[in-house]
DNA sequence: GAACTATTTGGTTATTTTGCCAACTAAGCA
DNA sequence: TGCTTAGTTGGCAAAATAACCAAATAGTTC
């Protein structure tokens, strides 16, 4: 749980649900060093999220567990819970 | 997805996806001190997670969002494939 | 083999998160 | 009203995380 709890690891299995992503479109994606993408990567990767492969000069990186994109939509479910009950809060 | 990156929240959630449960109820499972449970359950209600009521001295506490069960079905699947995959590199 | 590119890792500092104690609030009861 | 119980909040020290730079590693190319 500890590997989600971060945007950028968030932005980053965002993208790697539509590819698999190289480690350096990742930074200039993140716009953060690319040491910092690298550790966000090994993040991840520890916690079994996702698999890396060499080709090349280039790492690549995709998703280990789809599971996980189902679960983004009980979070926006969560969030949009929250602005209804903001709006309700306003309201009264 | 801060709010779930701790054990003992983790934890909480688990137990008010049974039933609901009082703070007290909570400090004798976890064994912490009672400031530091409320701390924990004032992380996940400021998240939306759960929802609390109170009732003469006690407050309850029980979930307002259950599609984060699903997602723990998710994430046991991630720890069983890590298993196979540590086991798989055991026997090579 | 030397130079070059892509990525990882070590070390340091800044920031965030935790956990506990003490003080405080709210509800129930004598 | 004063006392007791249940829970929350402020403050602080300890622990965990994050970001960056610099140095190391692994492939490529010449």
């Amino acid at each position: 749980m500890k590997a989600l709890a971060h945007p950028t690891r968030l932005f980053i299995i965002d993208e790697l649900a539509k590819r698999e992503r190289c480690v350096c479109e990742l930074r200039d994606m993140i716009g953060a060093d690319v040491s910092t993408v690298s550790r966000h990567l090994s993040v991840l990767k520890e916690a079994g999220v996702v698999e890396d492969e060499k080709r090349g000069l280039q790492v690549w990186y995709r998703l280990r567990v789809p599971c996980i994109l189902n679960f983004f939509g009980c979070v926006e479910d969560v969030l949009k819970a929250n602005v209804r009950q903001m709006a309700a809060a306003i309201r009264r």
